[in-house]
DNA sequence: TTCAAAGTTGACAAAAATAGTCTGCTATGA
DNA sequence: TCATAGCAGACTATTTTTGTCAACTTTGAA
């Protein structure tokens, strides 16, 4: 089990815009050379993001992205819902096989409860607190340099 | 982010060996026709899960497959763990991209929260509890339509 | 007004992972 | 001794992931 790339660049790309809020937008290509994503592949991503109505583009010279809520207002289940898709980890549609009879299932329980355990952590952490978290550990570094 | 047939496959497959437990062993074909998948493949699962010693195979007429352990020692993170790998979620390694700057890193701390919960919640499931769970479902539904 | 920066869209494709199949083999209990 | 069942590993097909690219649209600024 893992996370693909589209979840682990588009939490990146989103905590650049968090690190960013409230400054003016910034492009895919600034994006793309601060976390070394290709800027093609970002765009799609940013595509999504904007349709899910988690960020606003702005068109024209000096545009580029921002986010439409604040960075306390974005969890990060938001956005990996967005790029990866709900967590789905059987399809529990299909008549045919035996595990549609979900009354009898003996393994459906567990998704739900590996699928909930994850859910109820992305969701509570925001783009607010890895901000803060980012803030904390730099400045904790440069403590430990003896600045 | 989701669980391969692997994985899937093989808690259910494992699921059926713990609730012959302390029976006769379990052949391939048994399993493959219980839970409808193909013989095949799930040799290539049980091939890893002995490998990691979660089973015992034995060979011959009337042979097949047993918990090496009893359901209440083996949790399905130990499943999971060797048929889909542990939870990778970034590689960490490589020194050129930034994100090795592990000190620096906004999304490491993410991630490592994400996998501890999902570790939490899969080693915390026996297969014992997935059979207590299934016979009290069945007791309900029994309940339920009056027998 | 014109131009260049920047977003938008959708097609395309390489690469990797997943899922599944098959063949020939070995071991062993009945 | 032979049928049953596991063992090993090659092989293939399919899907998903991970990008790339080109043509187009919008719009702020000079
Ligand atoms: S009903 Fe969907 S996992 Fe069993
Ligand atoms: S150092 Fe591995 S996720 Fe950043």
């Amino acid at each position: 089990m893992k996370l693909s790339t589209r979840g682990r660049y588009g939490v990146k790309a989103m905590f650049e815009l968090a690190l960013n809020y409230g400054s003016e937008p910034l492009s895919i290509k600034t994006i793309s050379e601060k976390q070394n994503i290709s800027e093609y592949y970002l765009e799609q991503l940013f595509g999504s993001l904007r349709k899910a109505g988690l960020v606003k583009s702005i068109r024209g010279a000096q545009g580029g992205y921002v986010l439409s809520r604040p960075p306390s207002e974005i969890t990060v289940g938001d956005i990996l819902d967005v790029l990866e898709g709900p967590i789905e980890i059987s399809e529990c549609i299909d008549d045919e096989d035996n595990c549609s009879r979900i009354e009898y299932c003996a393994t459906r329980l567990l998704w739900i409860k590996i699928r909930d355990s994850v859910n109820q952590v992305t969701h509570s952490i925001t783009l607010e607190d890895m901000v803060n978290d980012y803030k904390s550990m730099n400045i904790i570094t440069s403590i430990k340099r003896g600045e």
